[in-house]
DNA sequence: CGGTTGCTTGAGATCCATCAATAGGAGTGG
DNA sequence: CCACTCCTATTGATGGATCTCAAGCAACCG
């Protein structure tokens, strides 16, 4: 249960077991942030990495407009940044949707890792690659999708990382996440994420009640709303429970 | 002139003499491709990272379907992947907009490169930041933006990297895109592509004729499209000239 | 309890897509 | 040099998707 990244990049890379003692060894100090705080702010000089543990971020950015953008989701076992990264000042803010536990990684501490093994390294760069096209996925999803094709977008692809790190039982997941989270990751308004979700659920194809999201029916989700799964680069397939 | 990418990363980092030479030597062979030709296929794999010399490229994905979504646009001096990726099949295209020259880098001589230069890998990872940055706006573009905050957005971007590269004149550049191009790009039909690039054009912010674009008033387009650059992180500020 | 937050629904307005038609240019072949 | 054909840009008209405004309701919590 304890390591989640370790789980997350079994799918994608083979680790050797002084390679998951290493990742353990980095994530050995923790820190622990209540819900809707900033854990780091936009402009603010970051002089480690996050690594969520347990819980739910996300980094978002706000238009001087005020309306909000959601740009991705953490969940545990996500690194919050590249690896590689030189501490700067970020762009945009990241923040806790739930309690989250992280650890606070010493960039020096990770490169060094990722120097003295080389199946390290390339499970590190497997992930930053599956960080990257996750983003790019998020970009067809705003810019050529129907509300209704988004919501399943997004849906299948939180079921498949969360398949990756142990978190989903029975087709069904803990999804703590406001429908004004969702419309802001969705570049929706909260009205019609609702009616989005609705709609969803009157195809049979999901219920989300009380913070847990049940599928009812993948198969017809990921034809709705053209969710592929093989930019998830996991050996070739997605990973079915 | 030559080189562009040794242009762009003196934006962001410091570059030895030995660095420059370094990323010369990466760049000695090079390849051309007519426009309209994909340089790199879906599911194709790569066993070379293109870096793009000279010429206009793109990565987009087409839906089941046929809608188009361009991801991200690469200009002279771009790395079109992650420097330290591994080969591995790509979950979108590249294609060439124009006719396009590049080199197609070793994954291994780069990789030896920033292994025995620390200010090269610097520079390198500051240059993966500001694609992961640009991409980050491209998603805040499509979510939150209007048609016409999301074309000044654009042109604003392209401005700053085409300054990086020294590919702008006189607040003017040549933009070898079609408006469907743009339309595919910025999440709109070509119709309504046409109608914001008038808007912004009788606003009196830019014109755009016979590919080339020239913007009138920087200040009011950065206002209108809410473009910050700060995520640019060259030493802090826009350059301007 | 009253206050807050999140979910739901209805009605009207707005932005943008789609359909359809025209026009200009660039290239091509006769 | 002309006729022809693409491809791109442009314009108008109409419809649809989504937003905004507004109200009501349920759950939670001090």
């Amino acid at each position: 249960m304890t390591h989640r990244l370790v789980a997350k990049l079994r799918n994608g890379a083979h680790l050797t077991s002084e390679d998951e003692r290493a990742l353990v060894m980095l994530a050995a100090t923790t820190r622990s942030v209540p819900a809707h705080r900033d854990i780091l702010s936009e402009g603010e000089e970051a002089h480690w990495l996050p690594l969520i543990l347990d819980g739910w971020a996300c980094r978002y950015k706000i238009l001087e407009n005020g309306k909000r953008q959601i740009i991705s989701l953490f969940l545990p076992g996500d690194l919050c940044e590249p690896f590689g990264v030189l501490p700067r000042s970020s762009d945009c803010s990241l923040s806790a949707i739930t309690p989250v536990t992280f650890s606070p990684v010493a960039p020096k501490a990770i490169a060094v890792a990722a120097r003295d093994s080389q199946s390290l390294r390339e499970a590190l760069w497997w992930d930053l690659l599956l960080s990257c096209a996750n983003e790019r996925e998020h970009i067809v999803r705003l810019g050529r999708k129907t509300a209704a094709e988004r919501t399943g977008h997004l849906i299948c692809e939180l079921y498949t990382r969360l398949n990756m790190v142990g978190l989903v039982h029975d087709m069904e997941f803990e999804l703590p996440l406001t429908q004004m989270h969702l419309a802001d990751m969705l570049g929706l308004s909260t009205v019609h994420m609702n009616r989005s979700l609705q709609d969803l659920r009157r195809l049979g194809l999901v219920t989300f009640h009380a913070r847990r999201l049940r599928i009812h029916n993948l198969k017809d989700l990921r034809e709705l709303s053209f969710f592929d799964g093989a930019y998830f680069h996991n050996n070739g397939e997605l990973l079915v429970v």
